[in-house]
DNA sequence: TCTGGGGTCCTAGGACCC
DNA sequence: TCTGGGGTCCTAGGACCC
């Protein structure tokens, strides 16, 4: 028996939020950014959209095209929020659920839509629910599987529910392009189109074998997901994060070394700190830095223990950054650590280490009673904000697992 | 007046070991 | 004197997604 799969996905979920909780902004082009001075636009609202305007676009772009455009700085306690509220409605149809990022979850009803009417039925009162309970809409995508559901959403978007049935797949299919597939990027389309690839329905019928050599592993699957199969699970419990980073593009380039170790600080902060305050340790630290022509390269190591002590991620980070041989300036830093593993809260063996820890815990503690960044270093009190705007990749525990591909 | 931030997964090649 | 094969760990880089 085939699955039966729905994807709830918001529609423009940021703009639409702000466009709720504003009157002033409803009916009109609007685009939701971060607030530093070299921001893009997060997400735009369907009015923004006849104009042209595009997620990843900067501000000057998009005044050019929409001159009477209103730039609103995202608010993420009210996305978040938001999201966690809407969880809740979800598991009142099954306990299934996978809530893939802030504005996108996936259901499993197979076993559940029969109590409460059919697939369709557990759409429109979800829609329903949605609309009254924070006034925006979502679109609805059902299928048997999550690629399709998926599909069945981009299609059916904006404010729409749309049920792709097995027998539907293969004609829908047939003359789809490829990047409007999830999974299929404009990477993997342009080589596929260098293939003589231009269909979902020439991807299905392509040699498996040309696309193993080709791709490889991913290869495997493209020609299932060219005839719309996919098992990938739901990941229904929340699965342990690889990784946790931070990486801030500065309003101005950095040339100052002094400047750009303090940056390395406050990030190597930000990410201690959160890894303490979910418990966990990693024992790979990568730095990656972005000059003003846009050149990008991270470079990493591996620590002879785990960590998340903010002082070993710096330092470690700082080491990298020694083994550089800098341009004049600096766009962008980011810092993250990996290979992480739960902290065990192990008996700490010193006293110093056990000293060390408890500091870390107070500095900890006043940060989330008054904010962040209120105790830290001096060398960084000087520092901008923070990031204010959330990424729209974020989760309720801020994990996730994007692979389609298997 | 250019181009954000946070993730995951895969691959290729080198080092090292038996 | 012309060097196999298997395995693991590590780094750098690219592709994809929201």
């Amino acid at each position: 028996m085939s699955k039966i799969i729905l994807c709830i996905d918001m529609d423009a979920f940021f703009a639409s939020v702000e466009q709720q909780s504003n009157p002033k902004l409803r009916g009109k082009p609007v685009a939701v950014i971060g607030s530093g001075k070299r921001t893009v636009i997060t997400t735009r609202s369907y009015e923004a959209r006849k104009y042209g305007v595009k997620t990843g676009m900067n501000v000057h772009e998009t005044k050019k095209l929409c001159p009477h455009i209103i730039f609103v700085v995202g608010n993420n306690e009210k996305y978040t929020h938001t999201c966690r509220e809407m969880q809740k409605i979800y598991l009142q149809f099954t306990p299934d659920v996978e809530v893939y990022s802030i504005d996108e979850a996936f259901l499993d009803i197979t076993t559940t839509h029969h109590l409460f009417g059919g697939p369709e039925a557990i759409g429109h009162s979800i829609k329903a629910q949605i609309k009254t309970q924070f006034g925006i809409t979502c679109t609805v995508g059902i299928a048997p599987n999550i690629l399709m559901a998926k599909l069945a959403s981009d299609i059916a978007k904006p404010d729409g529910l749309r049920w792709i049935k097995p027998e539907d797949i293969e004609s829908l299919l047939k003359h789809l392009p490829l990047k409007e597939l999830w999974g299929i990027g404009s990477g993997l389309t342009e080589k596929l189109e260098a293939l003589g690839i231009r269909t979902c329905g020439q991807l299905g019928r392509a040699p498996a074998s040309l696309l193993r050599n080709k791709f490889g592993v991913i290869g495997e699957h493209l020609k299932a997901m060219g005839k719309g199969l996919c098992n990938r699970p739901l990941y229904v419990r929340e699965e342990d994060p690889k990784s946790i980073g931070h990486s801030m593009t500065f309003p101005k380039d950095l040339s100052q070394r002094r400047d750009i170790e303090a940056e390395i600080l406050k990030l190597s902060e930000m990410i201690g700190r959160r890894a303490r305050r979910y418990g966990f340790i990693g024992r790979k630290v990568s730095l990656t830095v972005r000059y003003p022509d846009f050149e990008t390269f991270s470079k990493q190591t591996t620590l002879p223990d785990y960590t998340n002590h903010t002082h070993e991620i710096y330092k470690n980070a700082i080491s990298i950054l020694e083994s550089i041989r800098l341009k004049n300036s600096v766009r962008l830093l980011g810092v993250s650590l990996s290979n992480l593993i739960k902290d065990c809260n192990q008996m700490l063996l010193f006293e110093e280490k056990r000293r060390e820890k408890a500091l870390l815990q107070a500095v900890d503690a006043v940060n989330d009673k008054y904010g962040d960044f209120k105790l830290i270093w001096a060398s960084y009190l000087k520092q901008t904000e923070p990031p204010r705007v959330i990424s729209p990749a974020w989760k309720p525990s801020g994990i996730r697992n994007i692979n389609v591909r298997k």
